[in-house]
DNA sequence: CAAAATAGTTCAATTGTTTAACTATTTAAT
DNA sequence: ATTAAATAGTTAAACAATTGAACTATTTTG
């Protein structure tokens, strides 16, 4: 049986966390033109590592290899990332950010930037601190229980 | 200008927040056999409100009505929910759950609990109060920003 | 070297979504 | 009281994200 206040504390987050995605996911892409919310994670997540594989993305985002193959055919059709050669395995492709990829994400992120800011700025910085503290270990914890399993 | 503590926060948030959501919604996928992960949420929403509207659905969770309906059909398939007359407004359809479909959730709710609470109760009862505190903060927040607009 | 593992793709199917056009009903304005 | 405007919901066409199974090509391993 569980503990009373923690079922509490489940509900309200269940409650919470979908709510803040979708609507976040849907001010968000007011600032996104031609790309959507996913698109957009994959172009930071791939700028971030300079380079990565479909394999890289499919594990950090959870989902199936096929699903990547289908994301990047859309992002190299929109001129975004390009597909490159693996010098020492040649199964690997490795995705990186075109140039007009890697122009349209810095302009995007400024916009993203300050869509964010007028949010976080309700709050103090130790609440901010705090917050993202606790979610980056709440990550951390999501990404221990997919390796045990 | 952005103040450099900022930025760092919001480059740290976006990191975190998709990448949680992701991983979230994969291992939650895992109890819910037949029933996506956003039809859970809806499922649950419904339960919470005992009865409601398309219309009510459609702007808590930041998607057009179309969308909706296209949710509802598929649960109304699924024997979970049933479309009900409204007596004062013929124009509005009342959407509940069936006696299956709060069976269902009752199971899964379960489960879903047992698998929250895994995680958890990693964190300290303070450290979650927080971060949940906050996380409410931000959804008003969205909110108010959605109304302003 | 043969078998097993790995990287990625393809294809068919399902789900979630948007937009525009539509029906039915209610509210409001003159 | 009647008409015009607003509201609730649906439909249809299109696209994006996803899964799962079957597949090719390459590398690793026993």
């Amino acid at each position: 049986m569980l503990e009373r206040s923690i079922q509490q504390f489940i509900e309200r987050y269940l409650s919470v966390s979908f709510l803040v995605h979708k609507r976040g996911a849907a001010l968000m892409k007011c600032e996104l033109d031609d790309i959507t919310h996913d698109q957009y994670y994959v172009l930071r997540y791939i700028h971030k590592r300079g380079v990565c594989t479909s394999t890289e993305l499919a594990d950090v985002f959870a989902v199936n290899k096929s699903a990547i193959t289908a994301m990047t055919n859309r992002l190299v059709e929109k001129g975004m990332i390009a597909r490159g050669k693996d010098e020492d395995d040649r199964r690997v492709i490795a995705l990186s950010l075109t140039e007009k990829g890697r122009k349209w994400l810095e302009e995007t992120e400024q916009n993203v930037y300050e869509l964010v800011e007028t949010i976080m700025t309700k709050l103090s910085h130790e609440e901010i601190e705090q917050f993202i503290q606790t979610y980056e270990k709440l990550a951390m914890i999501l990404q221990e229980m997919e390796e045990n399993k």
